[in-house]
RNA sequence: GCCCCCGUAGCUCAGUGGAUAGAGCAUAGGAUUCCUAAUCCUUGAGCGCAGGUUCGAUUCCUGCCGGGGGCACCA
């Protein structure tokens, strides 16, 4: 609708530049957009204010001769005003909107798709927890915005890939090993203190307990080879514990990449050896430096210790060079706001193994706060004292949880309160949009029990103000998709999803869908079919279920 | 000290440089013999402060104030 108008306005330059009432053909990039207050019509135009400089006329005056110009040939304008500082109003017919209904319908689970991706690969990293604990609320988060933004630019047409870097080598693995280790000799009546340093949670004596049954080769093993065995079970149980968490909270990645690979195959070196080569990594002090301040970064960083162990960041630009050299046109990665000091040194990273840095994007998820009964919760992985992501997920469901991760911007922190997740009320988002569905559906059943049968030749008869309303925001819905994916801006599905189903239960509650009029029925059948559709397809990108009935 | 995010209604938050800044919750009142009341309708109040860029700033820039986070040869 809008590229209609476009081309309509852009028709209208061509002819009043050729009648010699415009001083040039050139017109800076103008916006078509539906303006906020519904007596501005239905979009809204400001060619004529940006244009004012070029034209060297007063924005009205552009206006006006523009309006002179243009001609309706499809007719779908019911009329076009000049408004305000110089805005083009125009104002649709309400048949005009009457298409959409067809085209979900036609487009089905495909509605909402656009093609700003042209198939381009696109890598989405995300949650990537160091496999020494269990996921908590705030992993939760990130993992949630990451699953949804896949889904989205996927919608938006990328080839897009969900990877999970596995922190499975250095020395918090070897933390994690000595922890279950020393647990476990306490378990076997050794009196020893337990290093604050090491991880404290409950888990880790339940995994001592179950490596003491399934290893029996432990009990003569030495320091070395317990905590070296300890840290390998260790990290292979809690990562499979990770994997289905995430799996119960709907979220499967494609790719699991292991950091150990890297050091293994020997990238790590030779991506060094490389960097040193062209002089991007230096000596001092004994350690070796990488120049990350070519890139604005406030200092250079380490990527091999004096004592010669590398650092984590050396094995962060051996894995982003990797994911390059891949195929991937962009990579996206999902951090925790506690990361955000990294972003520069990354960039640095792909930088300088010959890619250019704008193809990196990282997504800082700020923190969330949770809360019970207003309290809020104390997180610290040190104390062990923290709500896990499951214990979240078994506390108020999947679909809960992911639509309040998901209906904030993760630019902002977030208080996630647990008792009003769990609410069946109107309090809860979630179940409203998803209510939309189900009574929906049950309209839907009874028709077919009635025999009222969908007919859209009969759509031609839906003239409420009401119905109007719903088919405008059906209309949003792929614009809503593409810049959700272009901003890289999961949220506006959320927010779009509750204004549909505002738009519906309004209509609900005002009109009957299966009145006595058998006409009316089944138009009005054709077009909450088509409503639900759009629900559907939000909720799907969401990772949210669509109920029939609730 | 430096860096990042945030500051919008009593609360939680929307708001691609546009016109009269929007929702939900909370408050108060109302709607169901009828397709699911997990619903709908009505009701008040706000852009932290000061400059700048612009025809136009909640939006962009600078400074200040307030809240959160980060600033290792840690991971």
């Amino acid at each position: 609708m809008k590229d209609h108008l476009r081309s309509m306005i852009e028709k209208a330059i061509d002819r009043a530049f050729g009648a010699g009432s415009l001083l040039s053909r050139e017109f800076p990039a103008f916006d078509i957009e539906v303006p906020r207050a519904e007596a501005h019509g239905d979009f809204s135009a400001n060619i004529a204010m940006v244009g004012a400089k070029t034209q060297k006329m007063p924005p009205r005056k552009i206006a006006e001769i523009l309006l002179f110009h243009m001609e309706d040939t499809s007719g779908i304008l019911e009329k076009k005003e000049i408004a305000g500082p110089g805005f083009i109003n125009f104002y649709l017919k309400p048949s005009a909107w009457l298409p959409v209904v067809q085209r979900v319908l036609e487009a089905g689970n495909t509605f909402g798709r656009v093609d700003e991706g042209k198939g381009r690969r696109v890598q989405v990293e995300f949650v990537s927890a160091n496999p020494t604990g269990p996921l908590h609320v705030g992993h939760g988060r990130g993992a949630v915005v990451g699953d949804a933004m896949a889904a989205i630019l996927s919608a938006c047409g990328y080839a897009v890939e969900k990877e999970y870097y596995i922190n499975d080598s250095g020395r918090q693995i070897r933390t994690l090993g000595n922890s279950v280790w020393l647990r476990l000799k306490q378990i076997r009546g050794e009196s020893l203190e337990f290093p604050e340093d090491c991880y404290q949670g409950d888990y880790i004596r339940e995994l001592a307990l179950e490596a003491k049954d399934r290893f029996p080769e432990l009990a003569g093993a030495d320091d070395e080879k317990g905590v070296a065995l300890c840290a390998r079970f260790a990290a292979d149980s809690i990562l499979a514990g990770i994997r289905e968490d995430l799996e119960a909270f709907g979220v499967v990645h494609d790719q699991w990449f292991s950091e150990q690979s890297l050091y293994d195959s020997g990238t790590v070196d030779a991506v060094l050896k490389e960097l040193e080569a062209s002089g991007v990594v230096y000596e001092m002090d004994g350690a070796k430096w990488f120049k990350t301040t070519d890139w604005q970064d406030e200092k250079d960083r380490v990527v091999v210790r004096n004592n010669g162990i590398t650092t984590y960041f050396a094995s962060d630009i051996a894995y982003h060079k990797n994911k390059f050299e891949r195929g991937f046109d962009r990579v996206i990665d999902v951090w925790g706001a506690d990361h955000h000091g990294y972003i520069k040194r990354i960039k640095a990273a792909v930088g300088a193994t010959g890619t250019d840095p704008e193809r990196f994007q990282v997504i800082l998820v700020q923190l969330v706060a949770l809360l019970r009964n207003g309290q809020p919760v104390a997180m610290s992985t040190r104390s062990g004292e923290f709500e896990t992501l499951k214990a979240v997920v078994d506390e108020v469901g999947k679909d809960a949880a992911r639509f309040f991760f998901l209906m904030r911007s993760y630019e902002t922190s977030l208080d996630f309160d647990l008792e009003l997740a769990k609410k069946k009320s109107n309090d809860n988002p979630v179940f409203y949009v998803q209510y939309v569905h189900a009574r929906i559906a049950s309209i839907l059943r009874k028709a077919a029990e009635e025999k009222i049968h969908e007919d859209m030749n009969q759509l031609f008869l839906l003239q409420e103000p009401e119905e109007i309303a719903l088919m405008k925001h059906l209309a949003r819905f792929p614009e809503t998709i593409a810049l959700s994916g272009a901003n890289l801006e999961p949220h506006r599905v959320p927010f779009y999803l509750m204004e549909l189903a505002s738009a519906f239960h309004t209509y609900y509650n005002r009109h009957k869908v299966l009145g006595e009029d058998a006409a009316m029925s089944s138009a009005r059948l054709v077009l909450i079919r088509s409503v639900q559709q759009v629900i559907r397809n939000g909720l799907v990108l969401l990772g949210i279920s669509a109920p029939e009935e609730m």
